[in-house]
DNA sequence: TGAGTATGTATCGACCGGCGGCCCATGCTT
DNA sequence: AAGCATGGGCCGCCGGTCGATACATACTCA
């Protein structure tokens, strides 16, 4: 078979990109394979690898732009919102947001690129760039804390919304928070903005050094 | 082939087990066929499924058993330990298993049964009493809280704890946390502690209801 | 009691459909 | 005419199935 020019390299790229996406939605990564991909756009097995490296490849894209879109919800969210309100709308958000998509946000967690290092430096930098509207909003809360203890405290307060909206996407774990995950979430994040306000009201201010422990 | 009765279907059972953990262990799972448990133990492709039902079956039976050896581990840890470190103390351990049995815990998080639901019985109910330990050691602290304030915050700090540790043991998202895995759960334990010990404080006790937000 | 036989079953391994990934002859488009 | 996008067959795997096999055992009978 000849070229067909009906799509552009791009369009052919977005249309696999589009194809898979709605497939991992509508029936997860168990029912992804090359085929079906193919299938669904018309194109054969073989064209799919003259646009991706593979399927890993692909996914991952699919997973940055997962990212992207989170990323952007986020600060939207924030936008205009007053600043004591601010951590709370990120937890519910980014809760909010893997529910509503929920397969994608599962193969997110659980899609393992084979060989044990070889995740791209921009993948990692889109999950570094997560951190940054918790960052934003702790930064007032913690003015006088030093930057060190700043970002750790952004990591540490991510690191369990994410925890508790993972497990609560993951069906395998799903019994122990599936009914309350806001809940939850609202509880961490409250417990432990007050915890950080109390370490700052004790100290007098949030020590920059050894604050806690 | 005719029967060999070289081990009885005990020994035979965990003869398959012990080789897929160690098949796991060694080279993930990414590395683990029933072909290739088979050649371990001499045995053929076949032989396995008359053991199990198919291989998820084995892999909850393997994911069973490190919930088992998780759940020793951390009652053992805060036996004789006095209650302002327990929580830690818990924390720490749950953390360091992680990351003394990484493959397998990736196993634990990332291995979905196809189809939706239909995760045993038995084994939500060993995930459930993972959380005994954390509910055992915040009762000192929330004593005069409600029940269903102690459940909830047993599985809030349970939930971020484990999430923490997830990420570290996930190398897709491990540059945020890997270098600071132990720092960051003490961050988040001590934090969300002090935030408990402030709600107490602030309304004498803890109260019963809607005590946040 | 011991040899010979019948029975049951543990095991094997070929087989099935499907997978990811590869590659190059084909034939359309320019 | 020529270059290249494309199709689709191919390879070596996979998980899982199942009938044939051959061994361990139970039984029979001398």
């Amino acid at each position: 078979m000849g070229r067909r020019s009906i799509h552009t390299q791009e369009e052919l790229r977005e249309l696999i990109i589009a194809a898979t996406t709605s497939i991992i939605d509508e029936v997860g990564i168990d029912g992804l394979s090359a085929r079906e991909i193919a299938k669904h756009i018309g194109y054969s097995p073989g064209t799919l690898y003259n646009m991706f490296e593979n399927l890993d490849d692909l996914l991952l894209i699919i997973e940055a732009r997962l990212l992207d879109d989170l990323r952007q919800q986020l600060l939207e969210a924030i936008t205009n919102a007053p600043a004591h309100e601010q951590l709370p709308l990120l937890a519910a958000t980014y809760f909010e947001f893997t529910q509503n998509h929920p397969k994608r946000w599962s193969l997110l967690i659980e899609h393992r690129i084979p060989g044990d290092h070889p995740v791209p430096d921009w993948y990692e930098d889109k999950i570094s760039s997560l951190l940054q509207p918790f960052e934003e909003v702790l930064d007032p809360i913690l003015a006088d804390a030093s930057p060190e203890a700043r970002r750790r405290h952004a990591r540490t307060i991510w690191a369990g919304i994410h925890g508790l909206t993972s497990l609560s996407t993951a069906n395998k774990l799903a019994t122990i928070t599936n009914h309350s995950g806001q809940v939850l979430i609202d509880d961490l994040v409250m417990t432990y903005l007050a915890g950080l306000q109390s370490s700052a009201r004790h100290s007098g201010r949030i020590a920059p050094e050894k604050e806690k422990r």
